[in-house]
DNA sequence: CCTTCGGGCGTACGAACGTACACTCCTTGT
DNA sequence: ACAAGGAGTGTACGTTCGTACGCCCGAAGG
C-alpha cells in the first residue's frame, strides 16, 4: 500500500541548505520559507520532515559537528609522532582561519547557541572530547587540554584580526605549549 | 522654541535593554517591540532615537566593547610587573568564564557577527588592539599576541566544557606561553 | 481493472514584524 | 497671554513569519 516513492535525499538537502543559509546570512535571517527556496523543496516539506524550527536547527548543527569532527579526525589521526601532531595542529589553525570561512562562521554560530542552551553544548562537548582523544595520543592530558584551547584562540584571532599573524607565530605558540621542560609521556 | 524636555536616559536605556535581550534570547529573537517593552518605552521611540535595527545593533555592540575594554584596562592596567600581569590574565579568564555569563554570551554574539560583517570586525579590532597594548607593557609583541589568543581559547573552552579546568591549568598554560627561554624585554 | 491508502504538497490563517508619519503637548520667545 | 515649533508618541500599513491541515496522486493489493 504505497510505501514506495519516498525521496531520502530531500531531507539531506534541507539540512544542507539550512547550514548554507546560516553561514551566509546568520541565524537571525533563517526561516522555513527561505530554507525551502534554497533547497528547492516546497514549503510543506518543512513541517513534514521536521517537527519545527528547533528540531531542524539541532539536527543541522549535529550534521555540522559530524563534519568538523571528521576534519579533526583526518588531520590529527594521520599524525604518527609528536612533531607531526604539532604540524597537523598548525595546519588545522590555518585552514580553518583562512580557507573555509563557512566552517568558521558556523562554528561561531554554534558556540553562540551553546553559550546559552545546554542542548547545543552537548554537541560541543562531543567535539572537544574527540579532539582531546587525538591530542592525548601524543601529549599528556593537561597539555592536550591547553593545546585544544590554544587552537581555538589562534584560529579565531587569526580569522578576525586586521593583519592575521603568520604561520611562524602559530608554530611558536604550539611549541611553547607542548614543551613542558620536564619531558612528556611516550606515544602509547 | 521647545528645546527642553528631552530625556537623555531614554536612549541609554534602550541600548541597555537591547544588550540584555540579546544576552538572554539571542540576536534571532530581537525585535523593536521586544526591546521597547523591556526598556519601558513606547514603540515610537525606537525609530525616533535610531534610524533602524542595524544602527541600533551596531551602537549597542559599540557600548558593549567599551565596557569589555574597560574591564581589560582595569585588570591588566593594574599589573605592575610581569608576574602580576600573568595573574591578572588568569583572573580575566576565570571571571569571564564563570562569573559573567552575560559578557560571555555577548562576546560570542559579537564574534559571530564579526565573522561575517566587516562593520563589526572593526569593534573586535579595537578590542584586540587595546588588550595587546596592555600585554606589550610586560611581554614582547609576539608573546603578547600568542597570549591574547590563549586567553580567548581558555575562556571559551572553560565556559563550554562539561568539567571546566581548574585555575592551575590556566596558570600553567600562561606560564608556558610567556616563558620564552631566551629572556624577554624589560618593562618600559 | 478497480479500490485503497499514505507520503507529500499547496494554501490559508493568525500573529508578529519594521517602519513611516500625522499628531499631541509642553516649552519657550515675544 | 498667545503663537509656534520641535520632541516624542500612537497607530496603521504592507510584509513575512511558523504551523496546521485538507487534498492529490501514484503505487500496491485484490
Amino acid at each position: 500500500m504505497a510505501t514506495g516513492h519516498t525521496d531520502p535525499q530531500r531531507r539531506e538537502r534541507i539540512l544542507d541548505a539550512t547550514l548554507d543559509l546560516i553561514a551566509e546570512e546568520g541565524i537571525a535571517r533563517v526561516s522555513h520559507r527561505r530554507i525551502a527556496t534554497r533547497a528547492g523543496v516546497p514549503l510543506g516539506s518543512m513541517t513534514y520532515h521536521f517537527s519545527g524550527m528547533h528540531q531542524l536547527l539541532r539536527e543541522a548543527f549535529g550534521r555540522f559537528t559530524d563534519h568538523i569532527v571528521a576534519v579533526f579526525d583526518a588531520r590529527l589521526g594521520a599524525a604518527a609522532d609528536r612533531d607531526q601532531a604539532r604540524a597537523a595542529v598548525a595546519d588545522l589553525v590555518h585552514s580553518l582561519s583562512e580557507e573555509s570561512r563557512r566552517d568558521l562562521v558556523l562554528t561561531q554560530e554554534l558556540y553562540t547557541l551553546a553559550a546559552r542552551q545546554p542542548a547545543y553544548r552537548r554537541l560541543t562537548h562531543e567535539w572537544m572530547r574527540r579532539s582531546r582523544v587525538h591530542l592525548e595520543k601524543h601529549f599528556d592530558p593537561e597539555t592536550a587540554r591547553q593545546l585544544d584551547a590554544l587552537i581555538e584562540g589562534l584560529t579565531l584571532h587569526r580569522a578576525l584580526a586586521q593583519e592575521p599573524h603568520g604561520r611562524d607565530l602559530t608554530v611558536e605558540a604550539i611549541a611553547r605549549i607542548t614543551t613542558t621542560g620536564r619531558g612528556s609521556p611516550g606515544t602509547p
